[in-house]
DNA sequence: CACGTCACCTGCGTGC
DNA sequence: TGCACGCAGGTGACGT
């Protein structure tokens, strides 16, 4: 489900915490909580150690920080570090008292009384427990939002291979962040089509789609994920789309029925005339 | 190397 | 109401 704006919104709902009244949602920050105790209720949620170890190794562990890279969520502790990728159903839930909820597959308590509901649906999200968060993340791609990720370095990344736009912009190895929705906005915004060589993309459409990128991400955490089925959350930037889900309906700009094609899979929005797969229009 | 297919899972909406 | 089907924000392991 999440992509980079909703697992950096879920982070740093995790580090501040939320305010409000509690049943409006307060929640504190986990900051400096310590861990008492761990449940694993779906044990391959758990990628690495086995879910024995996790259980055991975890309590007495401090939370010192919560970063992100990519769509991974990095809990630095004060040994070690977690990691979590939501895939496509994972949630994270701050609570305390009650029940679990029907999909929780990791529960982490804290000595302070609140615990830490990974909560997934499908199953596909995983949990990992490492000395070094690197041992995670090493294959990733660069930082779409860093500001070491130039749009000469996108253009260069890009006329180095021949691959589709569209696969190639999920592809973590290659940019680290973006999923189905975002990169959909992205090309759309910068008129590229789904399925246009990289190498085709011109320098200056390349400038354009570094650009791109960059604004949907930050409108989508800017309006806090797109969440679309986290109500709670309240995430706006579903408001926002401009191809993604519109299949059938007027392309905004131009008014062309917006099309649907799948590329690898996946289901691909976008606007047949403002994205054109001959490279002649304005950028 | 680039691409297609399937697997992993559950829940929801739709149409019969 | 029941049921089959298609669909979903992601990734990894295959085969060609």
């Amino acid at each position: 489900m999440p992509e980079l704006p909703e697992v950096e919104s879920i982070r740093q709902g995790l580090r501040l915490g939320v305010s409000g009244d509690e049943r409006a949602g307060e929640r504190p920050s986990l900051i400096g909580m310590e861990i008492s105790a761990v449940d694993v209720l779906w044990a391959r949620s758990i990628h690495t150690p086995d879910a024995a170890e996790f259980v055991a190794t975890l309590p007495g562990r401090a939370l010192v920080e919560v970063g992100r890279r990519g769509k991974f969520l990095i809990f630095h502790l004060s040994a070690g570090a977690m990691l979590i990728h939501l895939r496509m159903s994972g949630d994270l839930l701050v609570e305390r008292g009650g029940d679990y909820g029907a999909h929780q597959r990791v529960v982490i308590h804290f000595k302070q009384g609140w615990r830490l509901a990974f909560n997934d649906p499908r199953k596909f999200g995983r949990v990992w427990l490492v000395d070094d968060p690197e041992q995670v993340l090493a294959g990733l791609g660069p930082e779409p939002l860093a500001p070491s990720f130039s749009s000469q370095l996108l253009a260069e990344k890009l006329q180095a291979t021949t691959r589709q736009i569209k696969p190639l912009l999920m592809d973590q190895s290659f940019l680290a962040g973006l999923g189905n929705i975002y990169t959909d906005e992205a090309l759309y915004r910068a008129k590229i089509h789904p399925l246009t060589p990289a190498r085709q993309v011109s320098r200056e459409r390349a400038e354009a789609l570094w650009d791109s990128i960059r604004f949907v991400l930050a409108e989508g955490i800017r309006m806090n994920g797109a969440s679309i089925d986290w109500v709670y959350r309240g995430g706006a930037f579903q408001n926002q789309f401009q191809v993604y889900g519109r299949k059938g309906q007027a392309c905004r700009a131009c008014g062309t029925t917006i099309q649907r094609i799948l590329v690898g899979q996946r289901s691909t929005f976008f606007c047949p005339i403002c994205q054109s797969l001959t490279e002649n229009r304005p950028v």
